[in-house]
RNA sequence: CAGGCCGGCCGGGUGAUCGCGUCCCGCUGCGGCGGGAUGAGGAAAGUCCGCACUCCACAGGGCACGACGCCGGGGAAAGCCCGGGGCGGGGAAACCUGCCGGACAGGGCCACAGAAACAAACCGCCGCCCAGCGGGCGGUAAGGGUGAAAAGGUGGUGUAAGAGACCACCGGCGCGGGCAGUAAUGUCCGCGGCCAGGCAACCCCCGUCGGGAGCAAGGCCAAGCAGGGACGAACCGCGCUGCGGCGCGGGGGAGGCGGCCCGUCUCCCUGGAGUUCCGGGUAGGCUGCCCAGAUAGAUGAUCACCCAGGCGGGAUUUCCCGCUGGACAGAAUGCGGCUUACAGGCCGACCUGAGGC
RNA sequence: GCGGGCGUCGCCAAGUGGUAAGGCAUCAGCCUUCCAAGCUGACAUUCGCGGGUUCGAAUCCCGUCGCCCGCU
């Protein structure tokens, strides 16, 4: 996932997490917020309840590596936020990126 | 060969497809594109000790507080490393392991039990007296009993009974000396008094060291806003003066000084330094910051084969097949240590047992 | 990255060198036709864990694990 797609910005972390639409998955909860202008960015967070530095790091990797391909299919002007769950570590990656699909689809960000 | 023990080292490899950070080169329509190089650990971890570095004006003295404490060497330093010494614990052995200034400087504590816990007579023993199958006074720490702990052990002399009271040997302590060792210390000889607890991971005393905070330290830039209340030292002397003030000295106030005092520095003394309360604004960038160097955090995802290892089956001396399968753990200023976690494997030294030559 | 604090029964907790209070909950019994209340009794061989100091440790020392709070 390049730069230009990540959503850096603690401001615009803490906007999607106040104002924006969360869909739940047993393996990912995703947050996403339409912003007028903007392209698709994007961001994934692992919390210290997923494990210690290398579980975190594990599922935040595998998390965005299932998110890339559908970058380009995704509404522009979106910001979304994965959170990654604690059973995400042991989960396959087929599994992930189903359950990425599924909320991508849910939300209706898919084109 | 089996088991153990000590020290050191490694801690998957190759390839394919899709991707990421940083740097360099080239092209560019400035959005990027192409090529190349490079990209986690022995503990990166816990944050337990140090140091560099930065700010607190300088980092000064004393008190307080804290850490450390056998000897020698290494080290910038350290609750660090190496070697050695003493006392203790474990093991058959190789070896592993705990502790280490002072208890006549002083204070405190030692529950229960026990007569008594640092000063002592409950039973017993002995003497005398009352007098009688008991009691009183005195002597006695050898015996009994209590306890984690109660005036060194054995034998003798001695005595009313006893006791280092005295003697011999042994153990311990102190002093003096010889020898070995850089030293801690060991060992031998002589002398002494016979020697009255323990705990300083309780306070404490002695010695050594430590000023405080920490890269969220700190520096620069940009953006933004709105101020208000309370407290607050009566200054004095001298000199200059263009009469508005200014300078010097003393006194006082506030702060640096994050525990206190001294000392010291800065600012201020009535259009006022500053302290404090309420309210308002900001939550960005660059730097510190690295031959990995991010700034919500790059080294990943998927797969194949191989190599260790484990299990099962068939041959049974090395062979074949199938299944399984690689731990602990992810840099955020850097470095030196400590501690803790860790599948499996390699190398070397040593100990014990069994067998062969 | 850094600074500070707390772990005692299922829950809330006292105890800071001498053998672990108390309350709630739970269980058993009494009372009641039954329930509740009340009364009586039971309930910590590991004080988060592992070593050490001491005659003796929840308490003192060292290490370790878990949790909580604060600092831009």
């Amino acid at each position: 996932m390049k730069r230009e797609f990540r959503l850096t910005r603690s401001v615009d972390i803490k906007r999607v997490r106040r104002e924006g639409t969360s869909l739940a998955h047993p393996l990912v909860v995703l947050l996403h917020l339409t912003v007028p202008g903007g392209q698709v960015r994007a961001t994934v967070i692992a919390t210290r309840s997923v494990g210690k530095a290398v579980q975190r790091n594990r599922a935040r990797r595998r998390l965005r590596a299932a998110l890339t391909p559908y970058l380009p299919r995704i509404r522009p002007g979106t910001d979304l936020i994965l959170l990654a769950r604690k059973p995400a570590l042991e989960a396959s990656f087929s599994d992930l990126q189903m359950a990425v699909y599924t909320l991508l689809t849910r939300a209706g960000l898919l084109i």
